[in-house]
DNA sequence: CAAGAACGCTACGGGACCGTATCGGCGTAA
DNA sequence: TTACGCCGATACGGTCCCGTAGCGTTCTTG
């Protein structure tokens, strides 16, 4: 059958990085260990040391490598793009194993710089996402020119990230579509009104 | 001189608290150690151990200790309370060592029920506040009876909490008004008209 | 089917912490 | 002042984890 187009050496990296996912979304990165690795993926403490250079380093590229990016929708309406852009974020983002790591992986960051900037760069472009749909609505003049964009996205990233990380719940769709509405409902925009 | 009224026992306590929280805010939870705190606090390691049961103990009273709860306001406005209300909790919540502890805390609350207590009861703490000063407009007739108050506090909360936590940027008096304005306006009431 | 590369296994030295025991010294209260 | 209680200092056994070495085995490659 199939003989995987794999090799050897990618099957057991890639055997390493998701224990080492697993792992940290258990127990976090401060109590994440090599040995611990090296019993879940099967694969030998020594050879997880000759593929990566430390545990630091591990972490970092099982991280980078669970971290996918949500479809870009362009529909012409700035609710439905943030909705869309909010909700694919928040999926990507926040659940699953990437959800249970991010507030091992803010903490680490906070001492460890090599964190630091992957965590940055990942904040930096969710809110890229929904900078450019904003934008977008702006250029069509659906939103006044002036707006302070970067405070918008924080008004509507925030009540997400804050439900999901401090409240330890489900960020559902309803949740996203009250957030838009509620906030582009203070640049009078038209959009289905809500009781 | 005033003798102080304090014990000799009560002195060494606090030397420990005040070691412990120093310690967690700057190393955070997992990385701070008794033989650390017996070093700063110039508490023999020994005498650590026959005032606090573990360092679990010794980590939730620290960080009971350092909560304070910050005053009530009944200005009659809304918009004035919840601005008062945020900037408060703001200020005692995620300001100074407290602040630079949370990320950790809501870290190691995920695997430490005792923590994980603390920090909820917390959160629900702050939320209370917020819950009060609109709970009172809907009494007053400023909001619409059938306001989710819930959401309400969320929206208002996340993008204050988000800035701090995240983003890792002050919480400014702007910032917090800006957030009551927009969500507030959702709710057609009357304030301030912004550009 | 070689030969070299990569892996598995075991073992080790070193360090960091934990939590406890022991004992000598200082304070506090009768 | 005496006696007891609390504290400081040192030391220890135990555990966990790191990162590396040595060596036999398995896989890939030409």
């Amino acid at each position: 059958m199939g003989e995987p187009t794999t090799t050897r050496s990618e099957r057991v990296r890639q055997a390493v990085l998701d224990a080492t996912t697993d792992l940290v979304s258990e127990v976090g990165v401060e109590r994440t260990t090599i040995d611990e690795i090296a019993n879940r993926s099967g694969v030998a403490k020594t050879t997880i040391y000759r593929n990566f250079a430390s545990k630091q380093a591990l972490v970092v590229e099982a991280v980078h490598a669970c971290t996918f990016i949500p479809a870009v929708t362009d529909t012409g309406s700035l609710r439905d793009d943030l909705i869309s852009c909010f909700s694919g974020t928040t999926r990507a983002s926040y659940d699953g194993r990437l959800g249970d790591m991010m507030l091992s992986l803010m903490d680490a960051a906070q001492r460890d710089p090599e964190l630091g900037r992957l965590v940055r760069a990942q904040t930096d472009q969710r809110r890229r996402f929904a900078t450019n749909v904003i934008e977008r609505a702006v250029d069509r003049g659906e939103l006044p020119a002036g707006v302070d964009v970067d405070l918008l996205v924080t008004l509507l990233a925030g009540p997400l990230v804050y439900t999901k990380l401090v409240r330890r719940q489900r960020v559902t769709d309803e949740l996203v579509a009250a957030v838009v509405d509620t906030v582009l409902s203070r640049y009078a925009v038209k959009h289905p009104a809500v009781t």
